[in-house]
DNA sequence: ATACTATTAAGAATGATTCTAATTTGCTGC
DNA sequence: GCAGCAAATTAGAATCATTCTTAATAGTAT
């Protein structure tokens, strides 16, 4: 048997997202993302995690977080060349990376706004993703 | 005396633009990326002015392509993690990266938008770049 | 239980970019 | 033209995020 009846005293992540297997190692990637609005990198990701997953490697962060972006359950963010973060919110918004904390904001686009409507766009074509970036501070 | 009498077969660049020094090398890597709607890697601009500066090395190039974005003589275009392109067109515009053939073409905005019009900013923000990223492809 | 597949772990490999140290070049005032 | 100084260039080493490789482990179906 796969399940028992011993739940998980933190919040119940289901066995399978967007055809994806829930294994532990991606539970956890997962559920910390989701309580995290700071786009944490690789790297942050896998250091957090190691408190509930000692033995887990790097390679695993890296593998979860790009099975994860694949079945589209996060998404991933990259500014310039910095190492790329990761993001719980799958609403379509834009980043604004405030250069004095070094933080960033999602940014939400105003209602009844289609993006496609602005652009200047190639006659037939199809649009799979769209993403804004954002730089500057605030005063 | 810093300048002769002798003038440059090809186009002429100015000793010097927005404050920056045009050496040979500069000058290279800026006529070249003048000349292509390609937005070339910092490897394709190497092997390139190869050919009229034999000795020019991918570190210099580096240098280059960084002192001409610092003083805004390019831009610099970042698609996810791969490797950086370089673009002289300074208007401000968008990027669509076709997924079909693997090229990148400029997008323009509508007359009369304002990015910032639509976007749901926090207060008091000070923008200083806005990058905008399209990926898809041309049916 | 057995066999097959997917996932994970650890460390090596990759590759774009940056850094370092040593020349070379360009400019200044004699 | 030439000594002196700063900026630019070169070649190669170093960096660092990410990917790859291989072996061990876990999950699932028969």
């Amino acid at each position: 048997m796969t399940t028992n009846g011993i739940q998980n005293r933190q919040t119940a992540i289901p066995e399978e997202i967007n055809g994806l297997r829930m294994t532990r190692q991606r539970q956890e990637v997962y559920r910390f993302l989701m309580g995290e609005r700071t786009h944490p990198t690789a790297n942050e990701v896998f250091m957090r995690i190691k408190e509930a997953l000692p033995n887990v490697s790097l390679a695993t962060v890296y593998n979860c977080l790009e099975a994860l972006v694949q079945h589209k359950i996060i998404r991933q963010v990259n500014f310039d060349r910095e190492p790329s973060r990761y993001c719980p919110n799958l609403d379509e918004h834009g980043h604004f990376h405030d250069e004095t904390t070094g933080t960033i904001h999602d940014v939400k686009f105003k209602p009844g706004i289609n993006l496609t409507d602005i652009l200047d766009l190639p006659p037939n074509t199809v649009i799979k993703d769209i993403e804004i970036t954002l730089r500057g501070q605030l005063a």
